[in-house]
DNA sequence: GTACGACTTAAAGTCCGGTTGAAGTCAAGT
DNA sequence: ACTTGACTTCAACCGGACTTTAAGTCGTAC
């Protein structure tokens, strides 16, 4: 066992850039999951930062862990998942983007344009 | 006094899509106002509508109520704000949305370019 | 004048997305 | 063997943004 291939918790959650917390949170909700040793410690696999990644980037397009959650499910049990299936994925929360940055735009031409006029109807 | 000046809550919460235990509320944490019928019912001006619309929109751009609060404050206090005012307010938010905007797209591009390449830093 | 829905308060409850703390175990260096 | 820091669990707590509940009052239509 090759032991560059598994990071401890506090690595992974360096490199993914959360707290050790956060991670022992998301696998409690069911959204990663880890090997453990033989001293019942976390160890992830490198496939596993991908998922993390994702999850944060779902976050921050407005998406609940719920809706995370569900969204992940739809990536093969078992194996780690190709690029066809990250791609399958992402492809899919595309038009969740385009419709926040469409919510934003409006918004914000909204609000430029009402800018003098007071009619702020927003 | 015209009646047709003043809202009820249920009619202030219909006209701004809320919940009236939402006005309550914000009332309580001081981003609202209302007037006090002799019964003691809540009676809301025309002008806070905007006010509670602003709110909406700040929220939807990612402030917390306690940054809403903070600038609402700089309205001036005692009199109905101009369509000065409001501008003011408003164009102090463009930046932030356009922030919200441009990281939106970013992750929006990411995504794009990241189907089928598998590599998903993100 | 009575019925009925809309209103009042204060406090407690809810959901989300975690963080913190206590009490203990593991892993690695010296 | 001992120290030290990273790890373990589980439960409690946090902040944000409300909602719900209970017990009671207001307002208006009939």
């Amino acid at each position: 066992m090759d032991r560059t291939d598994l990071l401890t918790i506090g690595e992974a959650a360096d490199r993914a850039g959360v707290a050790t917390s956060a991670l022992r949170f998301y696998e409690a909700e069911g959204l990663i999951e880890s090997e453990r040793t033989s001293g019942n410690q976390r160890r992830y696999r490198r496939a596993e930062l991908r998922r993390i990644a994702l999850i944060r980037a779902a976050q921050t397009m407005g998406l609940t862990l719920a809706e995370i959650k569900e969204a992940l499910a739809t990536l093969p049990d078992g194996r780690i998942p190709t690029a066809k299936d990250w791609g399958r994925l992402s492809r899919s929360w595309q038009g969740r983007i385009e419709e926040r940055i469409a919510i934003l735009e409006r918004l914000r031409d909204d609000v430029t344009s009402c800018i003098g006029c007071g009619c702020l109807s927003l």
